[in-house]
DNA sequence: TATGAATGAGGATTCATTCAT
DNA sequence: CATGAATGAATCCTCATTCAT
């Protein structure tokens, strides 16, 4: 998925660094202190540079904001996409478990700035790039449970997919940033609740 | 729940009804334009009141804040405590129901102001407070299944618990927001998901 | 004319007082620095105010500055008055002169002031102003002068009025500014162009 | 006259093109978007070239500004020229009414720049150009009158000389910028008005 | 208590200019 | 010569909060 829309579009190699240094520093200054302290001065000063210079590639704080969400969001692409393809061909249960056991590793590992956000960032300013993530989530799952189901369960399956969806993303999060328990529990729970959630195939 | 900590106690009639008029002129500041935009001035003038009397009754921004979610908390205690009477001696599935309906409808009727909060608040100004709530959500479902589940499973029950409650507030906010389907099915899918989490009974 | 709009209304003494500081400030920032350089943290500066407080009476800079032209447009309505009416009914020489003789001596007192808006303010962030001036003084001026002139001429009188009035402000403007010779001689010689335009009366 | 200092002397070819791209460029902004609005940036982005080139050639923003207004001052030069010489030998009033018909000319085929110069620059910046042109076009219109007038009277020719300068230039400016009547009517206005100044000859 | 004028630190953003490549 | 990335001081403006009246 594209970054942010740039004003100088980096063609030499110090443009490139220097747009990686400001989305690290964002990510660091929002996690340190949220979206209303994260002015654009202060990220400019955490990356090293001079405020003017964060202007000639982002139009502003909520571009840069959205860097960093692209970021985590393409993060999610990479990483649960061979897990994807390991799951298929096998059964319903270990193979949903799998999945979901790559989506949980995945946020634990992005886990303070995905904290940072949920705790710290108004949802205004990042929800319409998740919720495209979450379309292609809900377009994945669809595909991949439709072909076994009754076309006239197609409505209930429509339920049961945005059901799922919403759950795994929810619990996942909060289990990777309050670790209420084992882990392997968890995972157990989730998947049992998945699979409990898809229309009785034919 | 206790309103927020006010610097000179209203006593007089008068008094109480200036901090309703502040604590309603945020709810509609907040819903209409977001947290950002909700400044202590804009409060104020929704209020029909000068910056400086806002002052004679809360000790800040965060504080008058505060008191719309406490209002927004409160109502679930008030709004769910006869569901919870009436649930008492059914079955579990449909008091389980009953209860969810209740908490639907709720969030249904604050709808607005929970989606303002929800996009516009970032959650740590208001964390704490829900988390009370959820706390004591999760007291009172684990006292009342408790007792019917060998002491062995309290584990399992506590997990069951955590998932239930986390699982119940997501899907019902995001329900009441989007609004993708119908809301008998979405009822029973989700009273479907909570008694599918409890531990065997005795 | 009425000054610019105004944020907060001056329902209290110390508001006009402050209102009057910062168009006094604003006068002087403009005439010894110039446009650009009159920011509105410099104009509070001078008027000894904190730079917040500015926004209290004006939306910005551009309005502050069109305070500064109204009280200067607005000094030419009350200071040019007495002479029209002292004017009326002398023959036409005597009587242009001596409205000319005002309105350079309106000018020659605002002498520093006008020599900035002209030097170092663009006109766009004026012209409207003066230039409903220019337009009261061209209506009088055609309208003091119609009545002797034969209808037929009424177009010629339209371009005469609409000469006058912008040689007398140039020229009386510049003549304050340079000072290149005897201020009699300047009377003489404007009057002398001014009654020359007119067209011939009946 | 000079174009402004430059840093390289332009002898080569090729610098010169770059030159005249950068004039031309910042005379489009100019008329376009004002003299605030001008950023250098922008006046190289529209020449086509890089920020840093275009300090090869000029010292700075002002000094581009310069040469716009030294391309449209020497414009009068040459096209005023042929008709002072056409105008030598005719009666006064034929040959003030050809000279000023020149001028009106050019100033409508600037309007644009003019206009922009005029509303939106800072008569500061070009206000000594500008002066310069009006100095040497009064000297030619003193020589030129002077033969014909008794020495007695070389005061009155100096007054009558600032006077009409002043007078042709800002009319015939306005004149084109408004268009308020027809074009005739106003070069017959002015020619009796810059006429009449003159002092009555031998 | 209520008022509302005043505060002032801090934020987002621009742009003339420089300099390493 | 040209490039264009980088600079950083300076600008306009906001808003939570205070305090004299």
């Amino acid at each position: 998925m594209a970054m942010a829309t740039r004003r100088r579009t980096p063609t030499q190699e110090r443009s490139r660094r220097t747009v990686e240094r400001i989305v690290d520093a964002a990510a660091v200054v929002l996690a340190d202190a949220g979206y209303d302290a994260a002015s654009t001065n202060r990220i400019a000063a955490q990356a090293g540079i001079s405020p003017g210079t964060l202007y000639g590639y982002f139009s502003g704080k909520d571009e840069i904001v959205a860097a960093v969400i692209d970021r985590v969001v393409d993060g999610f692409a990479e990483s649960v996409a061979p897990a994807l393809r390991e799951a298929a061909g096998q059964p319903i249960e270990p193979a949903t478990r799998l999945v979901l056991d790559a989506v949980l590793a995945e946020v634990e590992q992005r886990r303070d700035l995905i904290a940072a956000f949920i705790d710290r960032v108004p949802a205004e300013r990042y929800a319409a790039r998740v919720d495209a993530l979450r379309t292609r989530v809900a377009d994945v799952t669809f595909h991949l449970v439709a072909a076994s189901i009754p076309a006239a369960d197609r409505d209930e399956l429509d339920r049961a997919v945005w059901t799922s969806v919403r759950t795994v993303e929810h619990l996942t999060v909060r289990f990777a940033l309050a670790q209420p328990f084992e882990r392997d529990a968890f995972l157990d729970l989730l998947t049992g609740m998945v699979v409990g959630l898809a229309p009785p195939s034919r």
